[in-house]
DNA sequence: ATTAAATGGTACCAATCCAGTGCCGATAGA
DNA sequence: TCTATCGGCACTGGATTGGTACCATTTAAT
């Protein structure tokens, strides 16, 4: 299975408390609180976060964090990428890393890169505005019990 | 960095040397000769793919691997699966895992089983063929030095 | 000015996961 | 019958990552 770190699942769920309440900013043990997370990987992600501008931070007393953009302007791919880096399947597309010149048969970019670049497309269409509206609204999969 | 498992990485090498060859069966420790992996691993991976359809074994003395179709039919998606296991960014979408109802904020699938989609797509687009033809030509990416 | 509450950064520990190996049984040709 | 090959486990070592702790910095309130 290729899936998303632990810590980049945390992202999703703390973002999507974050979208509760735009007027005050939120402190990172307010936000583990109500996520239920243990508190210090809540504050680590937050400012991975913070990093990647997806959140802006106030210090100091009555600081914490806020959303940078609407819900609606974040995507997805934002997301990812400020918790578990940039976004492709192979190492060597990313950069020129010197390295990947010494591995076999290393020379399949082209292939990767339009997998790659399909697949950050898809990371892009989706944004945090889709995600929270399918929490809000109960999912159509059954009916309710 | 979200990248395929070294395990995966090596079964796109296995079969590039595999594709060079069509009239006898692939002996696992001739492969790890070529490719300059180690014996053990690539007898490992050609189990994986035997598994996943990707690849047929023949038992016996003169026996060995062959590819199960031509180059042009097998699409990546069907490797990474053989190796990786189901193709997917979050552990929740592939089936019913009773777990995902406890987990706050887990019903988010409608936006991820978008990314899903679109992720499977891009795989199931390229194949092997694809890749094995961009190591045959030399690279455009730069003037040779 | 001082204190309290909050983030920023770094370093460190522990646990999980995965690559790699080895073994034994099954199969098929010589 | 013997040998070479695949099939399926189970086991181990190491790398990655999740999680924690600590201290510096910033800012509002007293």
């Amino acid at each position: 299975m290729i899936r998303l770190s632990k810590l980049a699942d945390y992202a999703f769920v703390i973002l999507t408390q974050m979208v509760s309440r735009h007027d005050a900013p939120w402190a990172a043990g307010e936000l583990a609180t109500r996520t239920a997370l243990p508190g210090p990987t809540v504050a680590k992600i937050l400012k991975m976060l913070a990093r990647g501008n997806v959140v802006v931070a106030t210090r100091g007393a009555t600081g914490g964090y806020r959303l940078k953009l609407a819900a609606e302007d974040i995507s997805v791919i934002a997301i990812v990428e400020a918790v578990d880096g940039p976004v492709a399947l192979t190492a060597c597309v990313v950069s020129d890393d010197p390295d990947c010149a010494a591995r076999n048969f290393c020379p399949m970019h082209q292939g990767w890169d339009k997998i790659n670049r399909a697949m950050r497309g898809a990371l892009t269409d989706v944004t945090l505005a889709d995600l929270v509206a399918d929490v809000a609204a109960p999912l159509p999969r059954k009916a309710a019990p």
